[in-house]
DNA sequence: GATAGAAATGAGAATCTTGATCATCTGAGC
DNA sequence: GCTCAGATGATCAAGATTCTCATTTCTATC
């Protein structure tokens, strides 16, 4: 039950919380904007206010169950903290993403940050390109 | 003379773009805000509009000058294209910025790319820590 | 140097995303 | 079922950036 995920991260077990949870686990799309979990809501005939799912989501990247991306535009993307940490690359055509953790350069943003004095906490990786899926409107020859 | 770099750059020379140009080069912060340069201006007594700051930047962005980041919080960054390329580690705590460069990265990530049958063309990574500078507010023991 | 046309600018409105307010509602414990 | 802290929804607000359009400024030409 998913419920129990709200419990463990402190927060009540309510009905926006736990449709939110569920779209976010069963939604095709890995990576999801806040308007778009609305307009899903919406679909599924829930009247869920799109503050209280800004709301929502920010409390859970807070507890460690979503994360938060940047990946393109000025719209924040959700995920929900699966497996564990990974980058991103996304097709500047066609806006595709793919995901990839490289333990090389997860190392070597360790060593930099310490020779420069930094106690890393976090990083922000994401890949630009354009990709060769037959779907994308500009698919290199 | 800076003009030439504008005439390069197929713009026409203005006195905003000239002023811009000039807070960019001899500024001591590297990275800038939109709102940044706009002070800059008001206080050595030009009116120029924040429109046109924003407006010039893109253009800059598009001509090569500058490169738009995205370091923290939701305002953009703007800083010359000087040398080369480099990457950048922010400190939580007071904000400072560092630049660094490693090739063992970006080789890294034009594999990685390649394997996901993506054609590389830009990238973002920002670490993200805490500083030991003595004027950061939580220096780490 | 004056002139004309194209391009750029400035002021403010507009947009987009996200967070804040506050009255109302709901869930967890008793 | 009752209570009340906490959550929600509707709306408003804020911050960053872009758009609109009348006015101004370059640049080329005479
Ligand atoms: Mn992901
Ligand atoms: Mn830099
Ligand atoms: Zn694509
Ligand atoms: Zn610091």
């Amino acid at each position: 039950m998913e419920t129990s995920n709200l419990k463990k991260a402190g927060l009540k077990v309510t009905l926006p919380r736990m449709k939110i949870l569920e779209i976010l686990e069963s939604s095709e799309t890995r990576h999801l904007t806040a308007e778009a979990i609305y307009r899903e809501l919406l679909d599924s005939g829930e009247e869920i206010g799109l503050a209280t799912v800004y709301r929502v989501l920010t409390q859970f990247e807070a507890a460690g169950l979503v994360c938060r991306l940047h990946l393109e535009g000025n719209q924040a993307v959700f995920e929900l903290e699966r497996g564990g940490h990974h980058d991103h690359i996304v097709c500047n055509q066609c806006g595709r993403v793919e995901e990839f953790f490289d333990e090389t350069i997860e190392r070597r943003q360790r060593e930099i940050a310490q020779h420069h004095g930094f106690a890393i906490k976090d990083h922000a990786l994401v890949l630009y390109g354009d990709c060769n899926d037959s779907a994308c409107p500009h698919r290199p020859a």
